[in-house]
DNA sequence: CGCACTTTGTTAACTTGTTAAACAAAAGCA
DNA sequence: TGCTTTTGTTTAACAAGTTAACAAAGTGCG
């Protein structure tokens, strides 16, 4: 799981960068609000991260004329790149780690963290 | 688990300040590189908690004589006290989830983590 | 002895989690 | 319409993880 990390490192994008990246990519243009929900982020932290993403010209902003409070984010050209480069490793790392750990083993821990998580609510 | 934060915010500390309290109070004064490793944390991050808890009055730090490089960190009668009253709570949230995750799960849930992070060594 | 190398610990800089507070736009309502 | 409440987002402040740079003390070897 570890080489991610230096995998994104050298994409010049943190962990969270990267998720969501991963979210407007494979989910579309979509509000602050829900890129927090689907990354699992905080709103407060997601606000610093878009910002780094936009200095970055990795997405883009644009206020929702129907909704002016809202705002429609949309990874650009350039960030969609960072996933497609990157997308093959990150798969790689995820399914030698199953595969290191055991297919079944692997199974039954996310089933416990899940449950896990699930406690508190 | 959650409860825990909840507890320590009580009692003024964070989880951090905690584990290195219980550190100290169960195997007595050590140096901070000992304790790093005890705590499971780097040491810049000690660094900051031990400023944190001097600045409190939970620990003292004392050079070793033998090694000036060295210092003896040391939990105060005050920070004992904060492990003395709080040990009870913390040990009865753990158990309590423990039991609502089942004996069976919840060790199979460690062994599983334990095996997850001997991958990355 | 003098100098390179190692160990211990700290500081700095950056990113994020977390909580609380601030704000502006929209909605609901008298 | 004017006022209160709710919703969406940002800002502020603090603690911690992480990496790099650095100072001071100790070690060892020519």
């Amino acid at each position: 799981m570890w080489p991610i990390r230096g995998m994104l490192a050298d994409a010049g994008v943190t962990e969270q960068q990267w998720r969501v990246l991963r979210v407007l990519d494979e989910e579309g243009p979509m509000d602050p609000t829900s890129i927090a929900e689907r990354a699992v982020l905080l709103l407060p932290s997601l606000t610093r991260i878009l910002q780094k993403l936009e200095d970055k010209g990795f997405v883009t902003r644009e206020r929702d004329e129907s909704d002016r409070r809202r705002q429609i984010i949309r990874a650009t050209e350039t960030g969609r790149h960072i996933i497609a480069v990157n997308m093959d490793t990150s798969r790689k790392i995820l399914t030698d780690l199953r595969e290191r750990l055991g297919d079944d083993r692997h199974e039954v821990l996310i089933d416990l963290l899940n449950e896990l998580t699930a406690l508190d609510d």
